[in-house]
DNA sequence: CCAGCTTATGAATCTGACG
DNA sequence: GCGTCAGATTCATAAGCTG
């Protein structure tokens, strides 16, 4: 399967080509090389969304390169720390220009980190444009303690879930997470254990990756914020968390990393990991996208008579049903189940179907009941 | 008490004076005007430490009303409103580059925010040579609720700990916070109720600010990181959390605040209260709140895998796991495990814990069983 | 007086399809 | 792009009210 390669996008070639042959994406790929020069081969609005959990040593040295692939030396002193973030500055905003101008304009992008160097993404992701949606704390339940006692247990971290654009449309699958949380609102601050145990990848007795992260993290993203079938891009893939996540939920992905013994370890890990089946991938859908049922429906074909009366939960308000599927009350313009509802209570809004009721054998039941029966017998 | 006057520091003076007099600190006082200017007015290196609340650049829509038609009142002040990233930007180099010349050499500073302004107030205190310690997430108990569904819940805020420098010998009262929480260190994590009830403040029936802090959160602040007698400064100071608190604790205040209103509700707040005693001191404790599963955790964290078959107790009823924890049977709508097993058994209600058994080498075990094993693995 | 029910409210970047 | 309108959408607390 997944093969490490540079990727030869069309679009690199002539023009002309270009615009015979869309740009083939490279997917469930691992991209071997620096994420900048590997995320620049490929086209412009192609991606779902993209995970990043990029390098957080600031102060530590050694791995950080400038943009220009020069390294920064480790640094002690007060002078040379400015000079620090600035190249840090910089390298995350060309990382994050990149991977804006690949997200497809209803796309969006996690980026996780620590103190060390979650606000300096944030500050520039909104430089860039990007739309924060929500911050994520990712509380951790068994954390590092800290040994010396000379500060509060760092005990979560950061992630920040943001939109290409303020008007963007992005996906957000608001009831499988309420489903996944018990029926309750999926909350910003997620409480998951950290990656240890069997889930712990190893090569020769030690942690094949520093950094590793657990999966049920990447699960909870991958559920909420992308469709099945949609592309993820990872442009830190280290030992392919995202990608193995991705596989077993039937989205696609592409990584870019930098290390061949990362890329080893991802490979074999993605190899064996299991997608789920169509069945188990089902989740639970919003009623935004469910199918409609109009009332009128319920009316015309016989659930619902007209002339029947309609009440509020509390047995004070009542409408008539017509045979059009308005209602009409006294005093007021006769209109839609919403309209009428809205203009008895002098509200500015209502929704009909879970306002209005109906009287059957002495119990009352919002007509929403009804329809929910009606989507049932009429599905197949 | 406290009077609200401009302070006449004698550091304004001539040199000799400085040198002769030190400058005398306006103690317990509110300072009525813009906290720049009168920030300016106090002597360097003065301060043992810093606790900000400044404006969080929320950048709100339109009008938003609950599901059940009511209004949700927002935070429309004057002084909330900036034009741009770069304005809010300028004006917070400028009160915290005048905060750090107020902290003497080895205070510390507290600024809390949401996500809206957090990340550029977190990378500019690293660029003005501040050194972060911490960054606590006060995990609210009652967050408001995503109305629309269209996010996560918004249930925490951030709070940024820093030294003035990296160097600094910043005060941690490493005992009494691992006190407070019985005995095991305190996390970077905290969870607290909003303010509410009695402790809300009021002024003709409505919130005498739109943003009042609980004291418990200033309570842990101060305790945690300030010593009987310290100096804390709050340069927005609103209606006085801080000051009440540092009161109660035995710590002097500066607090700066530019509207009367808010001053006059501060001051008579303080003057009520009442510094602790030792026993008063016990029941301040935060309680411990027993941790929650629900059953999509244990589903994204692998303890159980999407496509695995539940049973009752006498394998007579059958459901399906999907991806985001809820169940899938025949003939009947998905949903939760609660759900479904009481459509399936015609019941008002159903425990889904103790009715849905896993079968395991041929025994048959409650999914309960498995929740219990869970909550040991993540427990602290 | 208490139990149970109803109402109020909190730092919120809070809809989307169609004409 | 803008206006219109169907219709989707809430959790924990505390205070107030009723019987």
């Amino acid at each position: 399967m997944t093969i490490a390669v540079k990727p030869r996008a069309r679009a690199l070639r002539t023009r002309d080509e270009a615009i015979v042959a869309a740009p083939v994406l490279p997917l469930n790929r691992i991209l071997r090389g620096d994420c900048i020069a590997e995320m620049r081969a490929l086209p412009s609005g192609s991606i779902d969304m993209i995970f990043a959990d990029p390098p957080y040593n600031l102060q530590l040295g050694g791995d950080l390169a400038r943009p220009d692939g020069s390294h920064v030396e480790a640094v002690t002193d007060d002078w040379d720390k400015f000079d620090s973030f600035a190249a840090y500055d910089a390298f995350t905003r060309e990382w994050l220009a990149e991977a804006r101008r690949l997200l497809k304009p209803n796309g969006s992008i996690w980026v996780i980190g620590s103190y060390h160097n979650i606000f300096r993404v944030g500050a520039i992701l909104q430089d860039l444009g990007f739309w924060i949606l929500n911050d994520i704390v990712w509380r951790k339940a068994n954390p590092m303690p800290n040994f010396k006692g000379t500060r509060f247990t760092n005990a979560h971290e950061t992630l920040i879930w943001a939109a290409k654009s303020e008007k963007a449309k992005y996906t957000f699958n608001y009831r499988a997470m309420k489903t996944l949380n018990d029926e309750l609102q999926m909350r910003s601050d997620w409480v998951l254990p950290i990656c240890s145990g069997q889930e712990r990848l190893k090569r020769n007795g030690a942690k094949a990756h520093p950094t590793q992260k657990p999966e049920a993290l990447l699960y909870r993203v991958l559920l909420s914020t992308t469709n099945k079938g949609d592309v993820v891009l990872d442009p830190f893939f280290g030992t392919g968390t995202t990608g193995a996540v991705a596989k077993r939920l039937g989205r696609s992905f592409i990584g870019c990393e930098r290390e061949d013994a990362y890329i080893e370890v991802a490979e074999e890990r993605i190899a064996a990991a299991l997608p789920l089946d169509e069945s188990a991938l089902t989740t639970m859908q919003s009623k935004r996208t469910a199918p409609k049922v109009a009332f009128g429906q319920l009316v015309e074909a016989g659930w619902i008579a007209p002339g029947t009366r309609l009440f509020d939960k509390k047995h004070r308000l009542s409408a008539t049903v017509r045979a059009d599927g308005s209602l009409a009350a006294d005093g007021i313009e006769s209109g839609s189940i919403h309209g009428v509802g809205a203009k008895l209570q002098g509200a500015p809004s209502c929704n009909g179907w879970t306002f209005w009721h109906l009287e059957h054998e002495g119990e009352i039941k919002p007509i929403d009941a009804l329809r929910q029966r009606y989507l049932l017998a009429v599905e197949d």
